[in-house]
DNA sequence: TAGATACCTTATAG
DNA sequence: ACTATAAGGTATC
């Protein structure tokens, strides 16, 4: 096993490890005492959280938590670059608020979460769990992915104790609907059986949406079944380093009916484009995740 | 090409 | 207890 740190103060803008993983931009990760989405973690936010990643195709589990200044780790490999990348480490968080627009509400948000980061996660496994996520609570999301991991997932042991990774598209393209609609996913089953084996076969890899421009990676993507524009979006912010991409959905259409109503122009592509300019354009889906965040967990009532 | 509707399932509100 | 409603929408007509 190895472990290691990364001192918070030498991060621009610090880091929020709880609001990052449970802000709904990620369904990927657990924590170990089990109360995700459940409450504040225990004894000032330093509960463990657990994730894996593929190196060279190989599962490797990734345990985190946010203590006294520090970002710990524990792996059997050296995961601080990992991190780097999963978390966002990089960003210039101070930089990034700059660009953005002194609306009273997203300086509140901004406020409220400060050092929540946008993630970098595996492209198949956010496409899968956006997929998902079309008309569910953040909640139930991640229950989904649980059981996708849990039936379908290889196990890694690690420490004394076994995790599942989440799925390889080859195992769940072999999966039946039935199977997949026992885990409750509903009329999404079908959607992520077939989106999974697209990516199996080689048909599609929602890879090759980088290095497009921003609304052509976004209607790339759409090619997948079960993906819409709005999924499209979460999968090119929360995986593809689309920072400008501001997912539409029912939080942030809320905000634009009260906030900026000028920006709702009756299509998602043109509601889309004004958005993003209001909301300072290149780092536009910083400020939606700050938003949406802020307003789901109660906003100004909280 | 825009607009309306069906769709799985569950948690929450009334 | 029971029904209506909504949940980080998409596919289809």
């Amino acid at each position: 096993m190895e472990e290691g740190h990364i001192d918070v103060a030498s991060l621009s803008g610090g880091l929020d490890l709880q609001a990052t993983v449970e802000s709904g931009q990620s369904y990927l990760w657990d924590r170990e005492d089990g109360q995700m989405y459940e409450r504040e973690a225990a004894s000032g936010g330093d509960a463990w959280y657990w994730t894996t990643v593929r190196v060279d195709g190989e599962p490797v589990v990734v345990q985190a938590r946010q203590t006294d200044g520090r970002l710990e780790w524990r792996s059997t490999i050296d995961a601080e670059p990992i991190l780097r990348e999963l978390l966002g480490l990089g960003d210039d968080l101070v930089a990034i608020r700059e660009t953005a627009t002194d609306e009273a509400v997203v300086e509140e948000a901004y406020d409220a979460y400060w050092g929540m980061r946008i993630v970098r996660e595996p492209v198949f496994p956010t496409l899968i769990s956006f997929i998902c996520s079309a008309q569910m609570r953040v909640g139930r999301i991640h229950g989904m992915q649980q059981a996708l991991r849990r039936e379908f997932g290889d196990a890694v042991t690690f420490d004394g104790e076994t995790y599942n990774a989440f799925p390889t598209p080859e195992t769940l393209a072999a999966a039946t609907e039935g199977e997949l609609r026992d885990l409750s996913l509903g009329y999404r089953a079908p959607y992520v059986r077939r989106t999974a084996e697209m990516v199996a076969t080689g048909e599609a890899d929602p890879a090759d949406a980088t290095g497009r421009e921003y609304e052509a990676a976004r209607e790339f993507l759409t090619q997948f079944v079960g993906v819409g524009e709005k999924v499209a979006d979460c999968v090119l912010l929360f995986s593809l380093e689309f920072l400008e991409a501001v997912p539409l959905d029912t939080w942030i259409r809320t905000t634009i009916e009260e906030y900026y109503p000028d920006c709702e122009r009756g299509n998602y592509a043109e509601t889309s484009r004004a958005i993003r300019a209001a909301l300072g354009g290149e780092y536009a889906g910083y400020t939606q995740t700050y938003l949406f965040h802020y307003l789901r967990s109660g906003g100004r009532d909280h």
